[in-house]
DNA sequence: CTGGATCCTCGTAGATACTG
DNA sequence: CAGTATCTACGAGGATCCAG
């Protein structure tokens, strides 16, 4: 099932869930999230993988960053009991509606980025 | 004409659209921005309407929120030399479109909090 | 290889006071 | 009414070292 996208009859939804878009662009808005949700989009990917795909990203940074998905059952996290240790990570099902959410919203930058760029170049020119 | 959701094939279009991405999540990621769109969806509004409309939001973030907005092009500014001074915001089209896929982001995250929520718990439970 | 712990810096937003 | 100016506090994120 696809999810509303204009929704002409809710337009209280927005006055209603400004605390839930808020949780929303706080688990997508900070600076990794979603560069890792795009990484583990077709496939499951171990840490070190994971950071060179995604530099300059440091470590702390995607430890935390996978922690926080995980938490928020959005990325599983699989250790492996081999020598040298191996741990995967994989999106689970509501990770990928949300990684759907993030093209939507990737298809809105394609087409608005250089209407936008040159609104803020006509602007910074006063 | 509205925007893919799915796109099966351009499972790339994250990979190529990072830093597009993240333009558009530092445009409606901070703290205000997405509030002050939805308060301006249906209609005009004076700033300090926004302003009563945006609890608690402070002077100074509005007016940054609503400058970064107008620069970008998404609301427009339209001042009256009326005595006292009335200035009048609204959306632009490009910040209509916008609109949309926040409220795409709104049935996300309602269709998924409670889940989110549990999932939260359950992780923070170890 | 996969992280955790610590320290530190730098930007962002809040409070407050003031102006046209 | 519609903002601007300044000062401060807080927290995200980077660098680095250490551990299982």
């Amino acid at each position: 099932m696809a999810y509303p996208i204009v929704g002409a009859a809710d337009a209280d939804l927005c006055e209603q869930g400004r605390d839930l878009i808020r949780d929303v662009l706080e688990r997508i808005g900070d600076k990794w999230s979603v560069v890792v949700i795009c990484q583990l989009g077709d496939t499951t990917r171990r840490f070190n993988e994971l950071r060179r795909m995604s530099e300059p990203i440091t470590q702390r940074m995607l430890s935390a960053t996978l922690r926080g998905l995980e938490r928020d059952g959005l990325v599983t996290r699989t250790v492996h009991d081999t020598k040298p240790p191996r741990v995967d990570y994989a999106l689970t099902p509501r990770g990928v509606s949300l990684l759907e959410v993030v093209r939507a919203l990737a298809g809105w930058a394609e087409h608005n980025a250089a209407g936008i760029l040159d609104s803020r170049t006509a602007f910074d020119a006063r």
